[in-house]
DNA sequence: AAGTGGTCTAGACCACTCG
DNA sequence: GAGTGGTCTAGACCACTTG
């Protein structure tokens, strides 16, 4: 038996989210296989020297990510439901292309400040007289392009953007580095549809070829909306890929 | 201030559950609104007579809701973000119809014990020689054909569903109640693409026309997979509604 | 300094499963 | 009956924010 690093009491890591890395360690390197249990909250507490409670919240979490699930009077046991790495989370173009094992790039038709639309304004809930930036881009995966995006985000939340971003760099990550802007949950919608003449010559692609059309408002973890995105995705080259889940509180 | 009910000590809902559910009332009812701080951990802890623990627990998982989120040494304030309730969680094309406020019903082309094809074997993780069930429907809204839908499942899992299920009810709902199966995860893909003359014709679409094409595998909570899904959707009458998440583990 | 959330402890009792 | 997970307590200390 390999010896485990020891936990650190007194770190910047707290004790469950060491105990968790732990397990998580443990399950993926196969030490845990799936559908054997893992040792019991009782067991990890005195080997490790900590409360039951930590070892649970380690435990809880773990089940919130779906890598182990709990049978009371039983035990808890390894799942065998992989992880979501290659399942979409939020929305990123780069990030997801590079998760895809593609090379994201973009290529700039617009990048501008701008009187917003009648949708765009209810959707970022902008006053009279606001503006946006609106920032359209053909989207590239290896040279290849894969879909146009217009994103409108209100000027107020990044009144320097103009200056500060360059469009071929990631926006999502200037926008959390200069201003501290982190997209917590989007709420998208697809449509299939063909592709018109400008759509296809843009995307090099046969006019009436299918196509994605998406929709999507981000938002703020306080409920803000930040940003709102129309795009149109080459049907051929573009995959959804999405990991349902039942929920169960409410 | 209109006197909320007490908390009851050994019932069989939790005292966390019970102070999540007076919170999330409170919220919903307008009480608490969006941008406010709900009352601290200690103040709720002192006014209910529970450990500050319990109360931590419930607020906890407000947080996982999304519909509060902490700041540490500021407090907890309530999220406008909407409740996921017409989002997607898993897949019941019955639910999700209902959920949408329409009348889902189905038409069964194809229902049988088959041999599985390869993708199925594969998906499904099925031994050599296993049979599976073969269920071909066409849905339905509000009598307009929406989709079409191939589920297959493993015989051994539900063996005599072909007498015990009525193919016009909910697939999922016989699972859970004749066999405790529950779906827990589903990895779906979603294709843009045109409609064949074959599909056309079942759908009332024109050739060509837009559709989706989804490939859906769904998995029990111990990560088995139960159920491979290959549907197509006509693209002019269905939408993709999806709530994305940053997850923050691992 | 006072108030907040975040973590942790060392116990406790319960409900459940299994031999 | 022994072992498990699920809940709960009454404290404690820390990090952080605000006045």
């Amino acid at each position: 038996m390999p010896s485990l690093p020891q936990l650190t009491h007194g770190s910047f890591v707290p004790l469950y989210r060491q105990i968790q890395q732990r397990l998580l360690d443990q399950i993926r390197s196969g030490a845990l296989k799936p559908g054997e249990p893992i040792p019991s909250a009782q067991e990890i507490a005195a080997t490790l020297g900590v409360s039951q409670m930590t070892v649970r919240q380690a435990i809880k979490s773990l089940c919130e990510l779906g890598v182990v699930y709990s049978r009371q009077g039983k035990g808890t046991f390894v799942s065998g439901i992989k992880l979501e790495k290659d399942f979409r989370q939020v929305l990123s173009f780069s990030e997801d292309m590079k998760a895809r094992g593609s090379m994201p790039r973009s290529k700039v038709l617009s990048f501008e400040i701008r009187h917003p639309s009648a949708e765009v304004i209810e959707a970022l809930r902008l006053r009279a007289g606001e503006n946006i930036i609106h920032l359209q881009r053909i989207r590239q995966a290896n040279s290849v392009p894969m879909g146009i995006e217009t994103s409108s985000l209100p000027l107020r939340a990044c009144p320097d953007l103009l200056d500060k971003f360059d469009p071929r760099q990631s926006l999502y990550e200037t926008l959390s580095e200069r201003y501290g802007i982190n997209m917590f949950v989007a709420d998208e919608v697809a449509e299939a549809g063909l592709a018109d003449g400008e759509v296809a010559r843009l995307l090099r692609i046969a006019e009436g070829s299918p196509v994605f059309f998406f929709t999507r408002i981000s938002y703020l973890q306080d409920g803000q909306p930040i940003e709102h995105v129309q795009s149109t995705y080459r049907g051929d080259r573009y995959k959804i890929v999405n990991r349902l889940t039942r929920r169960n509180h409410g």
